[in-house]
DNA sequence: CAGACTATCGCAATCAGTCGCAATAGAGCG
DNA sequence: CGCTCTATTGCGACTGATTGCGATAGTCTG
């Protein structure tokens, strides 16, 4: 049963323009914004509109085909639903993002489980602070 | 010595424009989006722009009188740099929203400093995830 | 206090994203 | 296939936030 047809039994439609969306966001490496989604279906069909690029990707991310995270403060990135979990850390000082596995968001999630029985999903937002090579007290 | 000392002591202008950015966000009880900061400034100087606002905070931030932090992934809320600090935890599912203690927030960030050698705020950003009333895999 | 230096301001334009709405077009049914 | 139902689309307007730029006005110096 291909993903058009999950799509149907789940009361939505194959559209050109959802499949075209999930292609361009399957394809991509990692990471990708909605606007440069946008930007890639809109340089074949000129005639889809970025909003319906949202739209797709909100529909996409219900149907569990997608995800969004947020690394930086201002934009969304989405990626496959099946990537591996994997959480970012991104210094407020030099502005290094890096990835950590998910052995210590399970842990940190561990702790938030025992004391407040919440399930967190530690990967959706970057965590910020201060990286191994600033100094924890910045330009004082 | 005053704040607008202080302020001018480290390069900057003290304006009256800061000072009311800088007095609304003390005067609010706990978070509060920029959008409404601008809205009560405007409310008695309507001739102040909303863009000096957003350019104030980010100056007030940089000079350590306010910090932002995100609690859903859309708006940035504003509050006192000395208010203690807390998490939040939102549910993806039905959207409540918990405040927690430093001490838990303290746990998990000494997991990221003894793997990462990272100093996390984890006070920046809410973490989201499935609060204890909703159920982890919802309406499948 | 006058003059110079430049941080900050107001404005207009832009960015990322959202929403209401009328028109379109997938999907199930006979 | 033709019909009906309604999910989805494109458009245009709008929101919250950001930026470039010329004008304004704090601050320091003499």
């Amino acid at each position: 049963m291909g993903v058009g047809d999950e799509i149907r039994a789940r009361g939505r439609r194959m559209t050109v323009q959802r499949g075209l969306v999930l292609d361009t966001v399957q394809r991509a490496r990692h990471h990708i914004t909605a606007d440069e989604i946008a930007r890639r279906v809109r340089a074949k069909h000129p005639q889809i509109d970025p909003s319906t690029v949202y739209r797709n990707l909100e529909a996409l991310e219900e149907l569990g085909y997608v995800t969004h995270s947020h690394v930086d403060d201002r934009v969304t990135r989405w990626h496959r639903a099946e990537v591996a979990p994997h959480g970012h850390l991104v210094c407020r000082s030099c502005g290094d993002e890096t990835e950590i596995g998910p052995a210590v968001l399970e842990a940190m999630a561990r702790r938030l489980r025992a004391d407040h029985a919440f399930e967190a999903d530690l990967a959706h937002s970057a965590i910020v602070g201060i990286c191994r090579r600033c100094p924890v007290v910045p330009s004082c």
